[in-house]
RNA sequence: GGCGGCAUGGCCAAGUGGUAAGGCAGAGGAUUGCAAAUCCUUUACCCCCAGUUCGAAUCUGGGUGCCGCCUCCA
């Protein structure tokens, strides 16, 4: 079975064919670098990540670009609240973007081109649509004209008669009167008085929204590529009026497979900066949320449909990730994956060839996330029992005669798990974290104290330094052989 | 008004014609001085009505409810 993926432009799962075989050319569109990005954000990048991680364990070779939106009202508007300039906010946002993303394991495209880098072409191809009669300018603005393009509207299914005008409350009256059509969009906006701005020939100015998009995809990659991705809600306008500019400007269709992530919904509405009901991802990982949970909570639900963000769930996918990192972290110590995969009978590799075909089903079929997660979870049961045995030392015989069986399951697991992007993390030890060599001092004759309580029976006095511990936020765990470790909670 | 999507156990969520994956939580059991952790077992006729079919959560028609987009948006 191969890959099938569902294409906003036909409405339809189709098989995935690439232009040129075994290799995959991918446009991402990125974010807007005025603010830090939310769990909305997340959720498309991860997402995307995985289809791009399973191009590649499928073979294909993968061009992925993604852009940087360096110019935009809202970035020139945070500038001005804070006193600095467009250029400092953008850079700004662009490292805290690395941060965050490479935090979530997720892979960084392999280019990432900059509006403001980028403008030449944007020139050229505003050029090219006004010389083709389906650009006009007005008073320095530049507007793309919709009834250029016979088939506008294609991607999102809409007609443009049928559509309320105005219906998001959005639009600015000066600037409806300069246009021809409602619905013509800017290709490139004349600067107000002490604006940033960049030469054209039409005056100074900056580009549209849209046309960068255009100009990086045809820049970076080509007049057609094989898939272009975003957020659900970048169908319309962005998307339509990327594929009316390219493919006037080309005469060829700009991408065969359009693919739309579902949003995050906080309360059953869209997690969104106009109604503050967005968490953004830096404050989740400073409250404590691994990275690797977030991942989890993401591809428990396919892509394309709505997500719940509650605090219930997060919790769900943490504990979720506890027992899979279990697993992981079990395999990361402890398999040697050169030595594994020799050893295991064909009985073995024939079960295990079981699990790694249904994972590749499953996301073959429209990256179904959740039922390669349930291959994962399946496959790691057997391998966390084995880590507490060990952990408790009463590994037995019949441990030892099933080794190669869990060590070539252990390297199937790490496998199959990096194609999602879930590596393991490091488990919370006894090792100090914050405090200083005082406090971990007198934290270890309280737990000699509690030790030789406990030998004496004398448990009413071992269960008041466990709670004035507690109190403080170290959680004592006792291990075999009367060890006991502590973390803080 | 137009376009699109969704409705599966306490929660999240797969499954799109043959008698309901997985995760979380809960319950029971094992282990444990206590706690934590861990292991085992266990919980559904799929929003409503009608229809097609030998057979439907899965197809068709009609309802009901919720959500997204209609020039900020991942």
């Amino acid at each position: 079975m191969s890959l099938r993926l569902t294409n906003t432009l036909t409405r339809r799962t189709e098989p995935f064919v690439p232009l040129v075989p075994g290799k995959v050319s991918i446009y991402c569109c990125g974010v807007t670098v005025y603010d830090l990005c939310h769990l909305g954000h997340a959720r498309s990048y991860i997402v995307w990540d995985v289809l791009r991680r399973h191009l590649l364990w499928r073979g294909y070779a993968v061009t992925f670009v993604q852009n940087f939106t360096d110019i935009d009202d809202k970035i020139l508007r945070r500038a001005a609240e804070e006193g600095s300039s467009m250029e400092a906010v953008s850079e700004r946002n662009i490292a805290d973007y690395f941060t965050d993303m490479d935090a979530l394991n997720i892979l960084r495209a392999d280019r990432m081109p900059r509006a403001t880098l980028c403008l030449d072409g944007i020139r050229a191809l505003i050029g090219e649509l006004e010389a083709k009669g389906a650009a006009y300018s007005a008073d320095g603005d530049v507007y793309f004209a919709v009834m250029a393009k016979a088939d506008y509207g294609k991607l999102s299914g809409r007609d443009l008669d049928q559509q309320q005008e105005g219906a998001s409350g959005r639009l600015a009256d000066e600037e409806e009167a300069r246009k021809h059509h409602p619905f013509d969009f800017a290709l490139w906006k004349a600067a107000k008085p002490g604006e940033p701005s960049f030469p054209s020939p039409w005056g100074p100015g900056r580009p549209g929204w849209h046309i960068e998009c255009s100009a990086m995809v045809r820049q970076e990659l080509g007049d057609t590529i094989d898939i272009h991705l975003g957020g659900a809600d970048l169908i319309f306008p962005h998307h339509e009026n990327e594929i009316a500019q390219s493919e006037v400007a080309s005469g060829q269709p700009l991408a065969h497979f359009w693919l739309h992530n579902g949003m995050v919904n906080v309360g059953g509405e869209k997690m969104s900066k106009s109604l503050g009901n967005f968490t953004t991802i830096r404050a989740l990982l400073d409250s404590g949320v691994s990275p690797m949970t977030l991942r989890l909570f993401v591809l428990q639900a396919h892509y394309r449909k709505p997500l719940d963000f509650t605090a219930e769930a997060l919790e769900a996918a943490a504990s979720g990730w506890k027992g899979l990192n279990a697993a992981l972290d079990l395999v990361a110590r402890a398999v040697d994956p050169a030595a594994s995969t020799a050893s295991a009978s064909a009985e073995v590799e024939g079960a295990l060839d079981g699990f790694r075909e249904r994972f590749g089903a499953a996301l073959d079929d429209d990256l179904n996330t959740s039922a390669a997660l349930a291959v994962l979870f399946e496959l790691a049961r057997p391998l966390r029992s084995l880590a507490h045995r060990l952990q408790r030392g009463d590994g037995t015989a019949a441990d030892e005669a099933r080794e190669p069986e869990l060590l070539a399951r252990g390297a199937l697991l790490q496998e199959l798990a990096a194609v999602l992007g879930l590596i393991a993390e490091a488990l919370p030890t006894g090792a100090p974290a914050a405090g200083g060599e005082a406090d971990v001092a007198e934290l270890e004759a309280a737990i000699a104290a509690r030790r030789q309580a406990k030998a004496e029976r004398d448990f009413a006095t071992a269960d008041r330094i466990r709670e004035d511990l507690r109190a403080r936020g170290i959680e004592l765990i006792d291990r075999p052989g009367g060890v006991t470790d502590w973390i803080r909670a």
